[in-house]
DNA sequence: CAGCTAAATGAAAGCGTGTGCATCTTGTTC
DNA sequence: GAACAAGATGCACACGCTTTCATTTAGCTG
């Protein structure tokens, strides 16, 4: 539960604090900058003083000076997907130990993004935005964001386009996801699954599609028929129906990999409660992203792994390094996934 | 996934609009201001060129001059808990649409919330605090948002202390439990259900701790006998590990009543996945928030719905109102709550 | 101690906006 | 048409800070 403090704030200036501690207004400000020279006795002086009088500098006027707010926007269509609030969690903290802060706007929940929201969400300065939402179009963000530098959410060896060579700078966060859903069909091949089904996300995901090109291939190497088609949308609703169409409509399956670890709940509820399968006797499900719910014993979910933490600090480094070197050609990281068994294979 | 743009922004001016129209830079000033005196056709022309620049005027530099960054600092231990980040989810919309945004900071997930973070947090300016967090010490509060008017979530009638009179302006929200925990006993009674656990939140918390007295002075009135007591921490692993003991250790019970809906998970899963009993037949479970996830076929709960639109709708009411009149005596908004009945109670 | 370099310092010029005040325009009334 | 009120307009300053740039001080070498 919540206590909440409304308040506005009478603070110090660094006028105030330069009078008492008998030094120019310059030098309490150069205080405050690690590359600044300053005499070391006189910094440690300001900065007792400051410290009394409970004084910071005020990010607004050096906002307005520097032109750095020190703000990282986020857009995001939906705080409570597991998934995003957990990056959500992890990205706040690592942006505050970098002296920054999480802006939070939150668009419609279609993953679209239109211009009223970028001109507001523009008009508090971020330094960098952060966009949870696939599929944006690019002449929004070079109307909005001039001079902007996109990351490029990569899957390499997916069969899932990469971006074009010859056009604009851009930075890449690659994810390799043979290693983790080749582990996954692997275990499932070793139990002797071979009506493999895979239950998408959003239509037009990215994630998702290179997710199943990946699959598809991999079956395609170890002899498997590819993989039967489910709909889906990341949602667990979605896929609770889609799983019961299944196996009532269409011939059902041995196992199914699912785009995201809320849709593998979906099917899983869906498999045990509602068509009176047993999981995994009868049916194997496996997941993917293993968010903190899927070690939960209700669903206790066999997923791909796909480092939260790793990725929220490759995230970060790809931001900090291009507000530091805003000139540079393209920057690029790499992230893995593997395999985290728990008990819906078998 | 993600897209994700970096960037950096290069903005047009209000200089720039007004000698694009021919006008003074006031007036462009004035032309984004609803109140400020302009001929209707003047501001037409302005708001035009305006969007044809693309131009906002700069929050940093209005924040300078106004006092007012338009932005709502928001401090919480964990954004995954999933009443939290609803909450947070539904906060931002409702901020968004009256001009605000949040600014999102992470502290301890003990609870606590210590000087730095305030401090690091109050050089961003934000008009307003709201901080998921209990039993702050008042003085950190004055310390560091002076002229703060804290919001008090006061629980009436529930036993639970309400904030000492004579002390300094503060506004209210309150929580009304008695009809949502009134309407779980009798329905509980109704099916013969005498032996009811209590499965507490964390120790010092007010809201648990409201919700269990509440719970105790009905029971005795309708004649029960004293709910017996389960530690928790609103969380599913201490919930689950609760549930074992009160079995295995402990007599068990009839009916088990979770300070929130994701302890009644831990509750639901230690009682089927563990114990090997059923729910409902052999033992009642019931929720308190009414999360998205009660809905899911899992659990299907029974809980005590806490609506959370309303609660953000009355919580951004008091913001806004205190900002708009900073000197007003104490505020207030009062909130209830009812039982959603669905498949854990029989 | 002279002569040099590097570091330390403060004055002043902005950064982009809102607002009080004085001035000018418009519209109304007799 | 004159007199007045009300509204529209622009000047200049303020907000709190960073950053040149020119100047002073300290540190070092021979």
């Amino acid at each position: 539960m919540t206590e909440i403090p409304a308040t506005r704030m009478a603070r110090a200036t660094a006028e105030m604090v330069a009078e008492r501690a008998n030094v120019s207004r310059v030098a309490v400000s150069r205080a405050f900058n690690p590359n600044a020279s300053l005499r070391p006795d006189k910094r440690e002086l300001i900065l007792r003083i400051a410290r009394e009088l409970n004084y910071f500098p005020d990010r607004a006027a050096r906002t307005l000076v520097s032109g750095r707010s020190h703000l990282i926007g986020v857009i995001v269509p939906d705080v409570c997907s597991y998934w995003e609030s957990q990056e959500i969690d992890t990205l706040t903290s690592a942006l505050q130990n970098e002296g920054f802060a999480t802006l939070l706007f939150k668009t419609r929940t279609d993953y679209s993004m239109d211009e009223q929201l970028l001109a507001y969400m523009r008009g508090f300065n971020p330094d960098s935005v952060i966009a949870f939402v696939e599929n944006v179009k690019p002449q929004i963000l070079t109307r909005f964001l001039d001079r902007a530098v996109p990351i490029y959410v990569d899957y390499p060896h997916s069969g899932v386009a990469s971006p074009a060579e010859p056009g604009p700078v851009f930075d890449r966060l690659n994810i390799l996801q043979r290693d983790g859903i080749e582990q996954a069909i692997a275990l499932l091949q070793g139990f002797g699954a071979s009506r493999i089904a895979y239950l998408a996300g959003k239509t037009k995901s990215r994630a998702s599609a290179a997710r199943e090109t990946m699959l598809r291939t991999i079956m395609n190497e170890r002899g498997l028929a590819p993989p039967i088609q489910m709909a889906g949308d990341f949602g667990y609703e979605a896929a609770f129906q889609s799983t019961i169409d299944l196996f009532k409509v269409a011939g059902g399956a041995d196992a199914i990999f699912a785009a995201n670890d809320v849709s593998a709940f979906g099917a899983l509820d869906a498999l045990r409660h509602e068509l009176g399968l047993r999981v995994p006797q009868d049916v194997s499900v496996i997941g993917f992203d293993d968010i903190a719910q899927a070690n939960w014993k209700s669903y206790n979910l066999t997923t791909v792994k796909f480092d939260l933490e790793a990725r929220v600090r490759a995230l970060v480094r790809l931001i900090l390094r291009r507000l530091n070197e805003p000139d540079s050609p393209g920057l690029e990281e790499t992230l893995s996934t593997r395999l985290v068994v728990r008990g819906t294979v078998g």
